[in-house]
DNA sequence: ACTTCCTTCCGCCATT
DNA sequence: TTAATGGCGGAAGGAA
């Protein structure tokens, strides 16, 4: 639990924009962070672009973004972003690399896109640290800074006090990860459903997925899906969602491997954990109760995913988070 | 925390 | 011949 949902201050993210970046990325955590969403939650964050010094910064299609904030705009940032630029330009200015080291070891949590993870990584912030990169960039990246631990294959890590994504979609991951974290699942969900994309991708899910989720039902696959997300409350296990699916149980897994980028048992350990995050939100039963709601055998049994996933206990969860009922439209 | 039991998952190969 | 599917077995890891 890093950031203060409850505080008067806004958290502030400070997007950092070298020679090069990507606008695409940028235009993510604009949406996310940049666009007033008082509406859900009432300080929402506070969006700083930021450059080496102020003035106009050249993005790699060729246009360029006027800045208004220099690199001292770090010392103020809750959350920093690095945005993609290609490897190629070579490490970023050492001005840089200090400032971004200043801002971690003040406490500010670094947040990279793609080949952001290049940037934190010159700074020495992924060192002995499991990462992530676009896949087209990960042999660059093992070889330029071979301290980093590269998990190839997920859409985005967390360490905590640092986080790296994957390509361009997994960007959108990251950002409601973040949003999830500091304001919780429900208003992550409505953010998610405002820019009309799936709101729960787990970080660890591969990369090359192609279809984003649920989506519809017209296919066999699909519904089984959405079914099993309205039934997590009860016992369900691959056979069940198998024969669903008309599929035999190694042909669903396999088809649950590459349309959905896990295997059966994780996806619905995550999707109950999300579910549970839900409950404690909005909910005041008992930890034992959404645990079973959310289809856990029982609270025990669910301590140790949520712990896992939400890195905090259940309990600690909804002190940070509880709302009333009518919380989040 | 440790052990025991059970499910899951995935490579490999057969079958359609 | 290839692509889709099913079954087997053992290692991994979740449940109790």
């Amino acid at each position: 639990m890093t950031s203060g949902a409850n505080q008067a201050r806004r958290h502030v993210v400070v997007a950092l924009l070298l020679d090069g970046f990507s606008p695409f990325e940028l235009g993510v955590v604009c949406e996310v962070f940049g666009t007033d969403h008082s509406a859900f939650i009432p300080p929402w964050y506070q969006l700083v672009l930021a450059a080496v010094e102020p003035g106009p910064v050249r993005s790699d299609l060729g246009f360029d973004i006027d800045v208004s904030h220099g690199l001292d705009a770090l010392r103020r940032a809750d959350t920093v972003f690095l945005m993609p630029r290609q490897p190629s330009q070579g490490e970023p200015p050492q001005a840089v690399l200090e400032a971004l080291r200043a801002a971690h070891a003040r406490g500010a949590r670094m947040a990279s896109v793609c080949t952001g993870a290049f940037t934190l990584a010159a700074a020495g912030l992924l060192d002995d640290r499991r990462a992530t990169t676009h896949w087209l960039h990960v042999d660059a990246l093992r070889a330029t800074y071979p301290k980093v631990v590269i998990d190839p294959d997920v859409l985005y890590v967390d360490e905590g006090d640092v986080l790296t994504s994957a390509g361009t979609a997994a960007a959108i991951d990251l950002c409601l990860h973040l949003v999830r974290a500091d304001f919780g699942a429900a208003a992550a969900n409505a953010l998610a459903r405002r820019m009309v994309v799936p709101p729960h991708r787990d970080g660890g899910q591969a990369q090359f997925i192609a279809a984003p989720e649920p989506a519809c039902d017209d296919d066999a696959f699909g519904a089984v899906l959405a079914w099993a997300l309205r039934h997590l409350d009860q016992p369900l296990d691959v056979g069940t969602l198998a024969d669903r699916a008309g599929f035999s149980p190694r042909h669903f897994s396999r088809v649950f491997r590459a349309r959905t980028g896990t295997s059966p048992l994780r996806w619905l350990l995550y999707q109950r954990v999300l579910l549970a995050r839900e409950l404690l939100e909005t909910t005041d039963d008992p930890v034992e109760k959404v645990a079973r709601t959310a289809g856990f055998a029982g609270a025990t049994s669910m301590r140790p995913h949520f712990q896992r996933q939400v890195r905090c206990s259940p309990a600690a969860y909804r002190r940070a988070f509880r709302r009333g009922p009518s919380g989040v439209a």
